[in-house]
DNA sequence: CAGACGTATTCCTAATTGGAACAGTACGCT
DNA sequence: AGCGTACTGTTCCAATTAGGAATACGTCTG
């Protein structure tokens, strides 16, 4: 998922940050920058990183690699651990609910900002959705990109029938 | 939201507990008891609930109410605050991320099972909105539950979709 | 009247969040 | 050459959130 090429010198945790900007936002959290750094920690303490200092730059930097133990470990949570279901923190739906507070007019402007969001963030997707492109070798990160463009084009189009019935 | 007749008693932190996961649960989080009692302590130093002990009963317990001032509070939130992008916790796009470090047909199997737990949390989210009925008093919370079911089925058809490229 | 279950609250610990703070490096501008 | 600004990289801190365990009291049932 990160890495791409696996056989290069690993990432830095600002380079992961980064990453997880970019991509994991979509379909989980931007990890704070704290939180990168100690879970380097204690992945690295726990045998499933190896983190090295870099000193062919001019500044020492220590770059992560997954280990062996990491990546057997990371399939066979893949293999079987719960599935949990999907968490939701959504501050709009939070809103209509106590919509009877609003003005009939804020709300729908609520709902017009939003489908604006939607719109954005979409756009933000697609353009990593062709980062992508069709290599057979990122199918699988190219799916999940598709799954959240549905996802958006659903929420539009809900949205918008429940501003009509406002 | 919660409350109903706000000329009532009030709500134990326990019922607001058992309130937020029935219904609260499905676009935002179920908050633990801990996370309740102390909100409400906070909430109340502050002036936007007022905790009354309720010794009307065999045990005494505190029940809590909005003030006049939370209420002015709340509304004022909902007037002028900036409107969050909704976050989204998927763990099923996650593994999916990682879908070549599964098998093929484990992969599958993975959507599958996430289709079925769609099916019945939708079940679960039906029987909130068959409570609420077509009562104009509840008007709002039954459009958020109309959106809710209409996401879970338009993820199903995207996942459906989606399994079908395999 | 013991045991199980629902109600009600408190307590504890870990994880997560959301930065700010700090420091080095690169780059263009004057 | 020196200056300011932006980017890279890491650490640190405080507040919030999460997830339950622990503790009671009440009620109902066999």
């Amino acid at each position: 998922m990160f890495g791409g090429e696996s056989s290069d010198v690993g990432l830095t945790g600002y380079e992961i940050k980064q990453r997880a900007d970019r991509t994991l936002r979509f379909y989980w959290v931007s990890p704070a920058m704290s939180q990168i750094y100690t879970e380097l920690d204690r992945l690295s303490r726990n045998g499933y990183v190896d983190g090295v200092d870099d000193t062919t730059g001019k500044r020492t930097t220590r770059r992560f690699r997954i280990t062996a133990e990491g990546r057997e470990s990371l399939e066979a949570w893949l293999h079987t651990s719960e599935h949990e279901f999907p968490i939701l923190k959504h501050p709009i739906a939070l809103r209509l609910m106590l919509g009877s507070l609003m003005g009939p007019g804020e709300v729908v402007s609520m709902l017009d900002v939003y489908v604006d969001a939607v719109a954005e963030r979409r756009k933000e997707l697609e353009a990593v959705r062709e980062m992508l492109g069709d290599d057979e070798a990122l199918a699988y990160p190219a799916r999940v990109a598709d799954w959240g463009l549905a996802y958006y084009d659903a929420e539009v189009e809900i949205v918008e029938k429940l501003r009509r019935t406002l």
